[in-house]
DNA sequence: TATATTTGCGACCGATTGGTCTTAAACTCA
DNA sequence: TGAGTTTAAGACCAATCGGTCGCAAATATA
């Protein structure tokens, strides 16, 4: 019982790496193979096919990213540091990395997208989770009289997503954290001179 | 002569969708087969192999996304027009799409990275062309007068592009344009009021 | 330690993958 | 219109795809 419950973690793990580099098509089951060092049948003792797998091989790494944004937002005193804290976080994705590859849920959302309706519509979710996330932070610094008032909280948690996403994007087709880092200097200076009072 | 030009056109055209939506892996040459109405000799006859195709395909679709930024910038006067006119071309990649499934681009690079070298070095240059066109157009309105003096034109190319690419992501995989028209319009609104004086 | 259960191996399967090659049809040009 | 060339068909190929299953080894329970 607790055997079995190791290799399924490790498969998870291991096929969620490939996945997130080389997509689901580009992943193929003697990939995860060798990357978990068993064969056909100690995998398929623990997923009924190859979705279940890339199935939950999101799940646990989407759990892990929102893991990482609250526990980063635990020590946080205020609204800003809350927003710098979420900056950072989009930072480590590249830096210190959940999963090899950049950040799960977009990968997903790209490579799902047209091919696999069960992950785009898990990715999906999880993005618009992590927008609606943002916003009830900066809606929170508004009210709290933090923020300006006229601060659009939506519009606002959407241009940050978009941007730290996008960033991110270039940064690993470019194999430089440049970009990434550009931007959130970027958006940390939108925070001192767009939001706060 | 002429015949044949056509066919390989029809093929990079009708094969540029199905990379676009699908993704390198996510598209078999019998997909191809199947979107062109030809055979394997008919396809093998204009190209060596598939990944040809997808080279063939990209430098097509790219070729006209620049062209698509040319001509709309062509009949802009000053620098803030064409800023605008950059922005509605980012809109416009989804509203009227140069081929299904978003940039053409930015999904190279998502999907080739890891996995087609070749590829992603086309979509990597791709990208920084993209974004120093943009630099460069913004460093003329700068230079001219037109924008604050202390503007940096990298930065600020970089974020305009992050965050118009990501909001085509999350427009994509929500099947819904409203990402991508709030982002078009938080840029807007950038441009008023940070970079002009 | 004996028994029952879980776990994982690996041979095997049909379908599909990217790619080749021969041949006939279609086209070009004089 | 006839000769020469280009174009496309489609049978064929080895390799790989995702997936199944019987069986032995490892593990948990008593």
């Amino acid at each position: 019982m607790e055997k079995g419950k190791n290799t399924r973690e490790l498969i998870i793990q291991k096929s969620g790496e490939l996945f997130n580099t080389r997509g689901y098509h580009g992943s193929s089951m003697s990939d995860i193979m060798n990357a978990t060092g068993l064969q056909k049948g100690g995998i398929y003792n623990h997923f009924k096919n190859k979705d279940e797998i890339a199935e939950a091989a999101f799940d646990f790494h989407y759990a892990q990213v929102l893991a990482r944004f609250k526990e980063s937002l635990a020590n946080c005193q205020n609204s800003v540091q809350k927003l710098r804290a979420i900056i950072k976080v989009f930072q480590s994705i590249l830096e210190n990395p959940i999963v090899k590859g950049g950040c799960p849920i977009f990968n997903t959302g790209m490579d799902a997208t047209d091919i696999h309706p069960s992950l785009q519509k898990r990715a999906k979710l999880a993005i618009n989770t992590l927008v609606k996330y943002v916003e009830i932070k900066i809606e929170e610094g508004r009210i709290e009289g933090e923020f300006k008032t006229d601060v659009n909280a939506s519009d606002t948690a959407l241009l940050l997503v978009s941007t730290m996403e996008g960033a991110i994007m270039i940064s690993r087709v470019n194999n430089s954290k440049t970009a990434l880092t550009n931007a959130a200097e970027l958006m940390n200076n939108y925070i001192s001179t767009q939001l706060l009072k």
